[in-house]
RNA sequence: GGAGAGGUGGCCGAGAGGCUGAAGGCAACGGUUUGCUAAACCGUCGUACGGGUAUAAACUCGUACCCCGGGUUCGAAUCCCGGCCUCUCCGCCA
């Protein structure tokens, strides 16, 4: 959420930002909402003051005097709760209106329409050449045994899959060691409920408007959530904490559910878009000072490219562009990971700030040193999210034999093999 | 699933129609003392919105807020109704 006192300073920075953004929301009826409210509040404020004032002189007095006081008294309360019942229709609207105010981005977001126009920063390493004919992860899977899509399409309907044997392995070797690197950094591990509270999801920013791409518990009012970012940054929810705290820095290993909805036709093959997933997400809820949301920034966004080097997976860095940008932030890093089988580099993180857009959602505050209450700021990036990234080690590592060599850093994980190879 | 209890400041906790923005304690902050730390003692110590003096810090006035929303009343943290949330006991169970 932003604040209205910026909108009434400044609404043009808004309208901007919405329309960068791609987001269609109606500033000037918000100003309008908003100055209504402020007009009723103040009408309402000299009522009370004149009630109270009444009020305290009542025990005093008697007969035709008292009733004559309570008559002006009744009056007032007619006033009184016929503006009450205008606020009671505004209020609402201005309220709804408000969550959908999407926060302007940062200046040096670049200017572009969606995912085409992001712009790329720089890219590490080398991308492999082939002097034999790849195949791609899911031939590899069925072939080392490691991935199984035609049963997870039975028995979860399509998008689903099972990973088997060495792909169960591999997947574990994966994520234990994006979480005991995000540790050795300094992260709090965390394990964290999944189902939340629709309070949770509005508050990080996902309700109103991805409650399509959720799963939804209806009957119990939670939500299955799509990262534990969610679960995470609402940690502190309704807190006051105080500045020594900040800041907060946690990872948490969670599996993530999304319905991708709308998403019908795209992606349909292989392990990239599914509907359940596990990911390694890193949070950092840090203090209301821009110079350190982008030094928070860089450093959630080095941690994932310190991974990917580890791994020595090749990828790019990407400036999203505003109309790619969600409504809470102020500017993202996608990573995305070279993958041979769709000869392109593909998302597999996403590092964004929010200032406090989310935090004021969730009521997330802290107080500085000089006793002043401010909300926190928040910012989010995926450590590792598999089996997507497995894709790209799949594919990279394997041999002409059909074998997979595997990446150094995750032997430790996997026994101290060195290659995954075909069951006899 | 059955039966109860409860939601008060950063935290704990009292208050049971006007004297309560709210006792007391803890924490925090400032000070005295001290070789340093600790202890002891003194003091300060809620938030939001609006108005006033001031560049601002600060000060000051008003209003609201004791989970949320209604109601009773001249007046509600306190009484009544609805909702949300939490806890305890019993049952079931990983």
């Amino acid at each position: 959420m932003i604040d209205i006192k910026l909108v009434r300073e400044n609404p043009q920075l808004f309208k901007d930002g919405a329309k960068a953004k791609r987001f269609d929301v109606d500033i000037d009826r918000l100003l309008a909402l908003d100055s209504k409210i402020l007009g009723a509040k103040q009408i309402l404020q000299d009522i009370a003051t004149e009630k109270n004032r009444i009020g305290k002189e009542i025990p005093k007095m008697q007969g035709d005097e008292k009733q004559k006081v309570l008559a002006e008294m009744a009056k007032l309360k007619e006033k009184e709760a016929a503006l009450n019942d205008e606020l009671k229709t505004i209020q609402p609207a201005f309220d709804a209106l408000m969550l959908e105010v999407p926060h302007p981005p940062a200046p040096e977001v670049p200017l572009g329409m969606d995912d085409t126009q992001n712009v790329e920063l720089y890219k590490k390493g080398e991308v492999r050449k082939f002097d034999f004919e790849p195949k791609d992860h899911i031939q590899l899977g069925l072939s080392l045994g490691m991935i199984d899509v035609e049963r997870g399409v039975k028995l979860a309907g399509a998008r689903n899959y099972f990973l088997t044997g060495d792909g169960a392995i591999l997947h574990r070797a994966v994520m234990n060691f994006a979480m005991d690197f995000m540790i050795s950094r300094g992260y709090t591990p965390m394990m964290v409920p999944l189902l939340m509270r629709n309070e949770a999801m509005r508050g990080t920013g996902y309700f109103p408007g991805s409650e399509e791409q959720t799963y939804q518990m209806e009957r119990d009012e939670l939500n299955l959530v799509g990262t534990a970012e969610v679960p995470l940054t609402a940690y502190h929810m309704g807190e006051l904490l105080s500045e020594k705290q900040l800041p907060i820095k946690i990872v948490a290993m969670s599996s993530c559910f999304r319905r991708e909805a709308g998403a019908a036709g795209k992606d349909t093959y292989g392990l990239y878009r599914i509907h359940q997933f596990d990911k390694v997400e890193q949070v950092i809820i840090g203090e209301n000072d821009e110079e350190k949301s982008r030094q928070y920034h860089q450093e959630i966004l080095s941690n994932s490219e310190a991974v990917l080097q580890a791994m020595e997976l090749p990828y790019r860095v990407v400036n999203v562009c505003t109309g790619d940008l969600g409504r809470g932030q102020v500017q993202k890093f996608d990573i995305e990971t070279w993958m041979p089988s769709r000869k392109s580099y593909g998302e597999t993180h996403s590092a964004s700030r929010f200032y406090e857009f989310q935090a004021r959602r969730l009521n997330l505050r802290y107080k500085t040193e000089q006793k002043k209450n401010l909300f926190c700021h928040t910012l989010n990036n995926t450590v590792i999210a598999s089996p997507r990234v497995l894709i790209p080690i799949m594919e990279l590592y394997q041999n002409a034999d059909g074998s997979i060599t595997i990446p150094k850093v995750l032997r430790p994980y996997m026994g101290n093999r060195e290659r995954i190879e075909p069951k006899v």
